[in-house]
DNA sequence: AACCTCACG
DNA sequence: ACGTACGTGAGGTTC
C-alpha cells in the first residue's frame, strides 16, 4: 500500500519540474530596499530607547515585555504566555497603541525588521549561482490536510498585505522577454463548502455570482443586500472564514472585538440562515465520531483520533479539525489535479511557458508573451474543471512584469 | 531545542 | 472557570 494517493504520485514530477525551474529575483532592488529599511529601523530604534529611558534588545519579547509592563506599567494585568512571560504580540500591542507613543513605534519596528530579516536580506542568499534563480522545495508529506508546503526558502508566505511588504513581491520577476502569470481560485474554500453542504442559500449566492460576504452579511444582520455596510461585510467575512475553521463564539468574539454573547447571536443567525451548512457540519462531526477520520471529495483521509476525547478542549479542537480538513483538503486536491493536467499540456505543446509556484489557491507561471492568448484560457479551464462541481468555480488571472503586478 | 512572533493561504 | 478560530515555515532570543 502506497503512502501517497494517486494525485500525490502524479503531482510529484510536476513539483520536481517547478523546483528545477526556479524564479528570478531582482536582487539589486532588494539591496536598495534593505538600505532604506535599515535606516528607518535605526531611527525607530533610537526613538524607542529614548522613550523607554533605556537601551535593551528590542528583538527580545522578554525584555520588551519587561520594559512595557514593569518599567512603563502600561496596563494593570498584562497577558502572559504559557511560560509566564508577558505577551507582546501584535494583538496586545495594537490594543495598547493609544496608551503610549512608544507602542506604535514598536509595532512599526516589528513590521520592518520582520520584512528585512525574513525576506529582504534572506532571499538574495537563496539565489542559486548556477541558475541565478530561487529554487524552493515543495513538500508533499508535511501537512495534515493535503496541502503542499514550501521550504528553503518558503515561497508560500511572501508578503502582500502591507505596502512595505508588497515591495518584496515586486522583486519576483519573469525571465527576460517573459511575463509572470498568476491564476488563482476565487473563494475556493467557501465554494467547496457550498458544494459539500448543498446549502441552498450558499449555492444560490455563488450561482448568481453574488459577493459572498455581502450575501452573508445581509442574512446574519437581517438587512437588504443593498444596505450592507462595509463594517457588516467585514464582519460577515470573518464569519465565513470562521465557518470553514470550525467557528466558536469565543473565537469569533475575539476577532470581531465584540462580546461573546453578540458573537453567539451572529452564529445562531448564520445557522438559521444557512441550515444546509449546519446540517453538513453536524453530519461531518458524526461521521468523524463513528470512523475517527474525515475525507475529501477525492478520498484523502485525515484521521481525527481525538474526536471522542473526554477532555472538552481536546474534543473541540478535534471537531474543528474534522470540519476544516475536508474543505482545505478538497481545495488542495483540486489544485494538484489542475497542476498535473496543466503540466501535461505544457509538455505536450512544448511551450516556453513554465509553471513556477503554487501558493495553495494560486499558480504562478513564467509566461511567454506569444503564448499568452492561447495558454491563459486553457490554464483557467483546467483549473476550473479539475474536480467537476455544481457550484461555479471561478479562476482569476493577471499578468505583469513582477509577481505583485500579476495580481 | 523550545519559545515567541509573524509572514502567507 | 477555562480558553481556540484552520493550515504552514522562518528568524531571533533564550535556555
Amino acid at each position: 500500500m502506497s503512502v501517497y494517493t494517486d494525485i500525490e504520485a502524479a503531482v510529484m514530477p510536476v513539483l520536481a519540474q517547478m523546483e528545477y525551474n526556479g524564479i528570478n529575483l531582482d536582487v539589486p532592488n532588494l539591496e536598495v530596499y534593505s538600505e532604506k529599511l535599515g535606516e528607518k529601523i535605526q531611527a525607530l530604534e533610537t526613538g524607542i530607547y529614548t522613550k523607554a529611558g533605556m537601551e535593551f534588545n528590542l528583538n527580545s519579547p522578554k525584555q520588551l515585555g519587561e520594559v512595557l509592563f514593569d518599567l512603563l506599567q502600561l496596563v494593570e494585568k498584562p497577558k502572559k504566555t504559557k511560560t509566564g512571560q508577558y505577551k507582546t504580540n501584535e494583538e496586545v500591542l495594537s490594543g495598547l497603541a493609544h496608551e503610549h507613543e512608544i507602542v506604535r513605534e514598536i509595532l512599526d519596528y516589528r513590521g520592518l525588521t520582520k520584512l528585512k530579516s525574513t525576506y529582504v536580506d534572506a532571499l538574495p542568499k537563496e539565489v542559486l549561482p548556477a541558475t541565478g534563480r530561487i529554487h524552493t522545495t515543495f513538500s508533499q508529506a508535511i501537512t495534515t490536510t493535503g496541502r503542499l508546503s514550501s521550504v528553503n526558502p518558503n515561497l508560500q508566505n511572501i508578503p502582500i498585505r502591507t505596502e512595505e511588504g508588497r515591495e518584496i513581491r515586486r522583486a519576483f520577476i519573469p525571465r527576460e522577454g517573459f511575463t509572470l502569470l498568476a491564476s488563482d481560485y476565487s473563494q475556493i474554500e467557501l465554494r467547496i463548502m457550498a458544494e459539500l453542504s448543498g446549502d441552498q442559500g450558499l449555492r444560490e449566492a455563488f450561482i448568481h455570482g453574488e459577493d459572498i460576504h455581502t450575501a452573508t452579511a445581509a442574512r446574519v444582520f437581517s438587512v437588504d443586500k443593498a444596505d450592507v455596510t462595509r463594517e457588516m461585510r467585514s464582519k460577515a467575512k470573518m464569519v465565513n472564514f470562521g465557518i470553514i475553521y470550525g467557528i466558536s463564539a469565543f473565537g469569533l468574539s475575539q476577532r470581531l472585538g465584540i462580546p461573546r454573547k453578540e458573537a453567539q447571536e451572529i452564529i445562531e443567525q448564520y445557522r438559521a440562515n444557512y441550515p444546509g451548512v449546519q446540517d453538513y457540519l453536524d453530519s461531518t462531526i458524526e461521521f468523524a465520531q463513528k470512523n475517527e477520520y474525515v475525507q475529501t471529495i477525492a478520498g484523502r483521509r485525515r484521521y481525527i483520533r481525538d474526536i471522542n476525547a473526554k477532555n472538552q478542549m481536546v474534543r473541540s479542537g478535534a471537531e474543528r479539525n474534522a470540519i476544516n480538513a475536508p474543505i482545505q483538503g478538497t481545495a488542495a486536491d483540486m489544485i494538484k489535479i489542475a497542476m498535473i493536467s496543466i503540466q501535461k499540456m505544457i509538455e505536450e505543446k512544448q511551450t516556453k511557458t513554465k509553471l513556477l509556484l503554487q501558493v495553495h489557491d494560486e499558480l504562478v507561471f513564467d509566461l511567454a508573451l506569444d503564448e499568452a492568448d492561447e495558454l491563459i484560457p486553457l490554464i483557467e479551464e483546467k483549473m476550473r474543471s479539475a474536480i467537476p462541481m455544481e457550484i461555479p468555480i471561478i479562476v482569476e488571472s493577471g499578468t505583469g512584469s513582477n509577481w505583485l503586478e500579476a495580481h
